[in-house]
RNA sequence: GCGCCUGUAGCUCAGUCCGGAUAGAGCAACGGACUUCUAAUCCGUAGGCCGCAGGUUCGAAUCCUGCCGGGCGCACCA
């Protein structure tokens, strides 16, 4: 079911270099577990050869001895069948040239797992709980979120395809007091429907939505509330705007294409004395104490900067208190692993959720923290200016909107997590070779062309032979197929959903050169069907990678 | 002040974790390629004290130290 073709391929050729290696020592006075494990490596210049290693010249450092000459002895004790040259060069690295067999049976079996080729086994069934979004139900999701958002749902899938078990969770701040002032803001709007005037506080939410949620509500009670004393009727507002900011939440997700496997209200652990056991539990560790009316968990013992409030001298619990509870919770939902995905302003809080891990008994990398930096929205060049304190910022539907939701996933899916992000409004829309969406589903499209055009040829595909592709266009192509499993296990193991991104554009430009060079139904109906193949091939390989980052991989464009 | 992220081509960024050979890509600029499966493509040219300064190493964009610039944080808020 696993396919991986790069992967036992450099298995292979550490395995042989490892065999070398022993020969080589065996008549010296170093033992092989004194040295660094065996590396290959893909030489930037395709006259070094497939692969190369710099075997020799780590081992020259320890032995005192001449790097090239210990990379001649090691050449003398290599045994592989698939190489086709081995040379020594420069200061003393191992070039490997390898001969084709490999990648003609490489393509056949990428035809054969078609939609499964890909997945490794690299995770072996772990179970990840991956966390992500949680955004306070107090407003619609804005830019700032939709790259986390995308980041922790494209990271999930690649860790999904490289064999780990994904479980994808929304927590929702629907307790304390930024929900009561979401109830309160609703109600006030009410009001003011009414007629009535109104003051609305310093801290109360102002945005255009809060408007929406009272105008529905007078849809559904008219004139009831007013006539309820007003701890009831804020009470009944505060619900009402509740479900419908998670509604409208849960709907803005959808649209980008993210569902999540479950939503887990803080509220539930409010309810049922979660924050006061765990609390209890820390402090029979002994790692809270009281000071000044309020209990402290003692983080500072864990490496964090300062101790941290659980509760407050007032009594309610804090805002950690209720994520103690919650990291509690989804360990003994037997998570073995635990993925936070936050964005740049909550780096802070690393430490101290570290920190809570260690207090209650596990370990502290079992939680690991996925921070993405900002974004920035450019229009024309220019920033748009947002600021969550007037209320004034780009909402992750209006972006969806402008830009389409295959744009707005890639463009976000490209950039490292801990780069900055300028996002280009102008650049996502442009259905031009500047947009690599398009790009990329160009490629796609243009296959489907091909195929359309192969006729009856199409059912005679799977006598291809892939000999016969031998121009450098379809053997760098080829090459690129095979190494697509391997690409995907590494950008699980890195988080890193760039390297997904770079690699599909990476494999359309592979497939364009190649379309350009290569014709593929020609007069020589072998070398026809051979071609059809690799394209076949490209075309999984292109659809699989796309449906990682969640972009459609259209017919026709 | 302290912590995290960041500084690489005109612009946007890979490469840094785990040190390798002549530092890459896209866009922008310039010059070419459509009687042939989609020119939303391809080919070529030009473009770099890899922020600066030391250090480690046979070898540094990559590791260490210091400095400079940008972003984000440093609550009994969430």
């Amino acid at each position: 079911m696993y396919y991986n073709p790069v992967g036992q391929l450099e298995d292979k050729l550490i395995a042989a270099l490892e065999k070398a290696r022993k020969q080589v020592l065996q008549d010296r006075e170093l033992k092989e577990s004194e040295f660094p494990p065996v590396e290959v490596e893909v030489p930037r210049e395709k006259s070094h050869g497939d692969y190369a290693s710099n075997l020799a010249m780590v081992m020259a450092g320890r032995l005192g001895e001449n790097p090239r000459r210990l990379a001649e002895s090691l050449i003398d004790n290599l045994d592989l069948e698939i190489l086709e040259k081995v040379e020594v060069a420069g200061p003393g690295f191992i070039n490997l040239t390898l001969n084709k067999s490999w990648l003609v049976e490489a393509l056949d079996k990428i035809l054969e797992a078609g939609r499964d080729y890909g997945r490794t086994n690299q995770g072996k069934g772990q179970r990840v709980q991956l966390e992500f979004v949680s955004t306070n139900p107090t407003g619609p999701l804005h830019v700032g979120h939709s790259r986390g958002a995308v980041v922790g749902d494209v990271v999930a899938s690649i860790m999904e395809s490289a064999g780990y078990d994904v479980y994808r969770e929304y927590y929702i701040n629907d307790a304390g007091n930024q929900i009561d002032l979401l109830g309160e803001s609703a109600y006030l709007r009410y009001q003011e429907l009414f007629g009535r005037d109104i003051i609305m506080s310093e801290n109360s939410y102002r945005g255009g939505y809060i408007i929406d949620i009272a105008r529905e509500l007078k849809k559904q009670y008219h004139r009831e509330l007013l006539e309820l004393p007003e701890d009831k009727a804020a009470e009944i507002a505060r619900e009402f705007a509740l479900e419908e900011m998670l509604k409208l939440i849960r709907q803005d997700l959808k649209k980008f294409g993210i569902v999540f496997d479950n939503w887990f209200s803080e509220r539930a652990l409010h309810e049922n004395n979660k924050i006061q056991e765990v609390t209890v539990e820390l402090q029979d560790r002994g790692y809270v104490y009281e000071k000044e009316g309020a209990l402290w968990f003692k983080s500072t013992e864990f490496g964090d900067d300062k101790d941290r409030v659980v509760i407050k001298s007032d009594g309610s619990p804090t805002y950690l208190a209720a994520d103690i509870a919650y990291h509690k919770n989804k360990m003994e939902r037997g998570f073995e692993h635990l993925i936070n995905v936050w964005g740049a302003d909550h780096h802070g809080y690393i430490e101290r959720m570290k920190a809570v891990m260690e207090a209650l008994g596990y370990k502290r990398d079992a939680l690991e923290i996925i921070i993405v930096q900002i974004v920035t929205l450019l229009r024309e060049g220019k920033k748009v200016p947002m600021s969550k304190r007037s209320g004034e910022f780009v909402t992750m539907r209006e972006v969806l909107e402008e830009v389409g939701r295959d744009a707005a996933r890639y463009f976000y899916s490209m950039r490292s997590t801990d780069s900055h992000f300028d996002f280009d409004l102008e650049l996502a829309k442009k259905q031009s070779t500047e947009n690599p969406v398009y790009y990329i589903q160009y490629a796609h499209a243009r296959i489907m062309s091909i195929k359309d055009n192969a006729g009856k040829l199409l059912e005679e595909m799977e006598k291809g032979d892939a000999s016969l592709l031998k121009t450098e266009e379809e053997t760098e192509l080829l090459k690129l197929l095979a190494r697509y499993p391997e690409e995907l296990k590494i950008a699980a193991e890195r988080r890193a959903c760039h390297l997904v991104a770079a690699y599909a554009h990476e494999l359309a430009g592979a497939f364009h050169v190649f379309y350009n060079k290569c014709r593929v139904i020609t007069e020589d109906r072998e070398l026809s069907l051979a071609r059809l193949k690799l394209v076949e091939a490209a075309r999984i390989v292109l659809r699989n990678v796309l449906e990682v980052i969640g972009v459609s991989a259209p017919e026709q464009m």
